[in-house]
RNA sequence: GGGCGAUUAGCUCAGUUGGCUAGAGCGCCUCCCUUACAAGGAGGAUGUCGGGGGUUCGAGUCCCUCAUCGCCCACCA
């Protein structure tokens, strides 16, 4: 028979080829879903965290997804009823911008001149068109999700939920409405929670203005960033300890530009040392100055409009917007000689995360929900451990935010969301009902007739923070509820600890855990998830954050078309190591696509000789039962490290086995019996032998393709689907295949004797090379074997060692002489020696040994002075002790044959 | 102002509870297109583990301190 590969396959891994065909293989045989009937089985739930339905995918969502498919193929291989639920998020915010964009970009018309329904419309439209990009993108990557349960935060079952949550927290008293100081983008005309403004450092200057006493005793100076904000200005604060406060508090300032009387109160908040010590009070319009007018009791007055321009009670300013009022009311000061003077100042602007505008507070009617009592369950779940973060780290992050948590302000002045469901009857007294409550209807409280809705949305994280179990059916009691709720794991970015996972927790107690139709386990009051995983940040090459602006994004799908999804899978696991940020550059996906290109040759190899007879045994040499321990040890390790969720740390396991163990070593010895059958086909031992050793190979392949598929899918798929029918018995897709239990291959002696092969292979190559042999030469080794075990190994398998090291002979000594002339290597096994040639130049050879000479005496001295040390030999371990001990005789012993064979070269 | 992370080979990073001569990939040097793979194979070189101090018989690992870089929170007008 002579040797050939599966025709079938191309030399070199080329992913494009099978990718597509693999993914809707799964899909064709609904691999994704759970069974449909729960059995006895245990269940595994992991909720995707929905992208933006504008989304398009990143890295930072490869990433995500990744880990998570990795997961969810693990444990659905182990047995479990696994589900991973998809979905994308309405985005409120970011929605409606792009639509708005584009309605002026190709009609000119804005949302108002079309009307909220009109609108809206256009919105689902759009929806409809562009908004799964993402999710389709998702499966390139080879995303094992559960297509059929995918979810929309806008979606009819996903508003129900939102509504019932609302009118629960409402009937608990926990929402509120009211006048308070808020966010205000006045770009997009809405307000935004704390969470979504970002602060940055800018230039500019301090206004330091004079506000004159009333009584014309003189007057005030305040300093302030915002000299337009005056306009609303109802009082000045001093620091009660201030020595000029004694003088000023009580008395009153006739406030320029609008002629009004404010007064001079005291204020603990004030510092005395900054600016001038006294601070102008725009209770309107910054939030500092509305604790403390609430404090003093001072009236607030608005002086913007929704749009950032100056309102009417800005006088003669009314009209202008906030920048040409700045000046205009700068100047105005000069003019009437009150302006103290200007210094240069570098300050924090605070900017609204969507529109990157500057944010004005103001105070507006809003809804909020009253967040600090829902936020105990959700500490209560960290603390004891139910919720456990990875890494650990972000618990007191996680913590820190609920513990200082603030009121959520929940209304946006959006139309695209959930609109709020509360209407008002004609006194302006609000309900908050489920069912629309229609126009002339009675008030279900004061029986009056209802006139309007609440005009407004709710922030998008009102609804996302019922995604683990809305989407399942919440406020239903549905069987998938039941059975897949709570989740265990969540894979998330760090920053949405807050605006998403923190609430999440906060909703799952709010809403799931009370006396209500759901049975949950009173032992295991564990809801929502159990694991937070956060997960590293994707850098670029440099260390910076990757952004659409900079430009310097790598774009996941053109590297899935480069290199492969797998490669590029593999690759962002094994570069992340738990939640570390990780700098990338694309050429960083070679490593996976090298390591997919060896596992494909390795496969093409086995796969062509599994074309042989194959035995029901396996082989018996000692690189069989090696490397089925090394496959043993390596599945305990993988499946450790997945249940622990140490992604890089399986990776890493798996390259060493399938690349070092495998490939370098098995596939290598494996080839000489296999050659051997070849050269011999009437020679029945040999043909035995051959077929055992095809048998060991392809169970050893078929393992190791179930223990990589969670990492590379795609490759390990197409390739299961090349293994012969009676490896994979009834298994017909890896997806679905059952992950190997190996546990009794562990072969402690086998994997000790090869290990001393191993060493004697490279001690031969080593010397081989420093004495520069040419490749054809093969020169009669020796080996002088020190010790029994290593006497029986060496003896027990010269010809595999042979082979390994292409050498002609090799002879195994112990009576202690040793042969002239020749080039020598200490290996644990002993000495290894190669003859010189006539010409053989012998230099490189004594600059090797004389270095490991030198290391080795280090060592000793490095012992002998541990060993000489009394405090020592007290106080470690006498397992230490003794270790040290044996390791100086090693060593001295290393340094005797170093000595003599130095001598002889 | 508070918190967190990073600093180990030329580059990118591992290094578990303190304990063998600190590792990997890439790059580099030598040899090899050996019939799975040149996206490969064999061999090799390269480290005052950011600085300083401390604890310890013993520190890359624990403590203190400093430096540099990055992130988060708070935000004084």
């Amino acid at each position: 028979m002579t040797e050939s590969t599966a025709p079938t396959l191309p030399t070199r891994y080329t992913p494009a080829e099978f990718e597509d065909a693999i993914y809707a293989r799964w899909e064709a045989g609904d691999c994704f879903a759970p069974p449909a009937e729960p059995g006895n089985r245990k269940t595994f739930s992991i909720m995707m965290p929905p992208p933006n339905v504008t989304g398009v995918l990143h890295m930072g969502h490869a990433l995500n997804n990744t880990i998570q498919d990795i997961v969810i193929r693990h444990r659905r291989m182990s047995g479990y009823d696994a589900l991973w639920l998809p979905g994308t998020d309405h985005a409120g915010i970011a929605t409606q911008a792009v639509v708005e964009k584009k309605l002026y970009q190709e009609k000119q018309t804005t949302r108002k001149e079309l009307g909220r329904e009109a609108f809206l419309k256009e919105v689902w439209d759009w929806k409809e068109h562009h908004g799964n990009t993402i999710l389709g993108q998702l499966r390139r990557l080879g995303a094992s999700c559960d297509w059929n349960r995918t979810k929309f935060t806008l979606d009819a079952d996903m508003s129900h939920a939102v509504r019932v949550s609302f009118v629960r927290l409402w009937e608990q008293g926990h929402v509120y409405r009211g006048a308070r100081i808020v966010n205000w983008d006045c770009k997009l005309q809405t307000a935004v929670s704390d969470d979504e403004i970002e602060y940055e450092t800018r230039k500019g200057h301090l206004w330091h203005l004079r506000y004159p006493l009333s009584d014309g005793s003189g007057h005030l100076v305040v300093a302030t960033t915002r000299p337009e904000t005056m306009l609303g200005d109802t009082g000045v604060a001093v620091h009660p300890d201030d020595a000029r406060s004694k003088d000023w508090v009580g008395k009153t300032l006739r406030l320029p530009l609008v002629d009004r009387e404010i007064p001079i109160v005291a204020d603990e908040t004030v510092d005395a040392s900054f600016g001038t010590g006294a601070v102008k009070l725009t209770p309107g319009h910054d939030p500092a100055d509305y604790e403390r007018g609430a404090r003093a009791g001072l009236p607030i007055i608005i002086v913007l409009n929704k749009d950032g321009s100056i309102n009417e009670n800005g006088g003669r300013f009314a009209g202008m917007s906030r920048e040409t009022a700045r000046e205009a009311i700068v100047a105005a000061f000069d003019e009437l000689g009150l302006l103290d003077g200007i210094e240069d100042y570098t300050h924090n602007v605070t900017i609204s995360d969507r529109s990157k505008t500057p944010i004005e507070p103001l105070v507006s009617e809003q809804w909020f929900v009253a967040m600090e009592e829902l936020a105990q369950p959700a500490i209560a779940a960290a603390k004891s451990g139910r919720l456990k973060f990875k890494p650990a780290r972000w618990e007191k992050v996680y913590l820190d935010w609920l513990e200082n948590v603030r009121d959520w302000c929940i209304s946006r002045q959006l139309w695209w969301g959930h609109r709020i469901p509360v209407w008002y009857d004609e006194d302006e007294v609000p309900v908050a009902s489920v069912d629309d409550l229609a126009i002339g209807s009675a008030h279900p409280k004061t029986g009056k007739p209802i006139v309007r809705q609440d005009d407004d949305v709710l922030d998008t994280w009102a609804s996302s923070w019922l995604w683990p179990f809305a989407t399942l059916g919440w406020p239903e009691q549905t069987a998938d509820l039941r059975r897949f709720y709570p989740t265990q794991f969540l894979s998330t970015a760090r920053d949405i600890i807050y605006l998403w996972v923190a609430r999440m927790v906060m909703a799952g107690y709010a809403f799931t855990d009370e006396d209500g139709p759901l049975a949950f386990d009173s032992e295991d009051p564990q809801l929502c998830f159990s694991t937070c995983y956060i997960h590293a940040n994707v850098l670029d090459a440099q260390g910076k954050r990757m952004s659409k602006s900079a430009g310097n994004g790598i774009d996941p799908v053109e590297m899935i078309e480069q290199y492969g999804a797998d490669a590029v899978r593999y690759s962002l696991m094994i570069l992340t190591r738990e939640g570390q940020d990780v700098k990338l550059a694309a050429n960083r996906f070679e490593l996976g696509q090298r390591f997919c290109n060896k596992i494909w040759n390795a496969a093409r190899f086995v796969l062509g000789h599994l074309e042989g007879e194959m035995a029901e045994e396996h082989g018996t040499a000692v690189e069989d039962r090696w490397i089925r321990a090394r496959l043993a040890a390596t599945a305990t390790e993988v499946g450790a490290a997945l249940e622990a969720y140490d992604f890089h740390d399986a990776a890493t396991a798996l390259y060493r086995f399938t690349w070092d163990d495998f490939c370098d070593w098995y596939l290598e010895a494996a080839k000489r019996r296999l050659r051997a059958a070849e050269d011999a086909p009437e020679d029945a031992a040999a043909q035995a032998e051959a077929a055992r050793v095809r048998f060991t190979l392809g169970e050893v392949l078929r393992d190791l393709l179930k223990l990589l598929h969670p990492f590379t899918p795609y490759l390990t798929e197409a390739l299961w689907g090349e293994l012969p029918a009676r490896l994979r018995g009834e298994e017909d897709l890896l997806i679905t295949a059952a992950w190997p239990t190996s546990a009794g291959a562990e072969d402690a002696t086998a994997v000790r004797e090869f290990d001393l092969l191993r060493d004697v292979v490279r001690g031969f190559r080593n010397v081989r090379a420093l004495l520069e042999i040419p490749a054809g030469d093969q020169p009669a080794g020796q080996l002088l074997a020190e010790g029994v075990e290593a006497e029986t190994a060496i003896a027990g398998n010269q010809e595999l060692v042979l082979w390994l090291a292409r050498l002609a002979s090799l002879t195994v000594r112990s009576d202690g002489e040793r042969p002239g002339d020749s080039g020598t290597d200490l290996t644990r096994a002993g000495g290894v020696f190669l003859p010189f040639a006539a010409e053989t130049d012998s230099g490189k050879l004594r600059a090797s040994l004389e270095k490991k000479l030198d290391k080795v005496e280090k060592g000793v001295g490095g012992i002998e002075k541990k060993l000489g040390n009394e405090r020592f030999l007290q106080n470690a371990d006498a397992e230490v002790v003794a270790s040290e001990r044996e390791r100086l005789l090693e060593l001295q012993r290393e340094a005797e044959m170093l000595r003599a064979n130095l001598a002889s070269v």
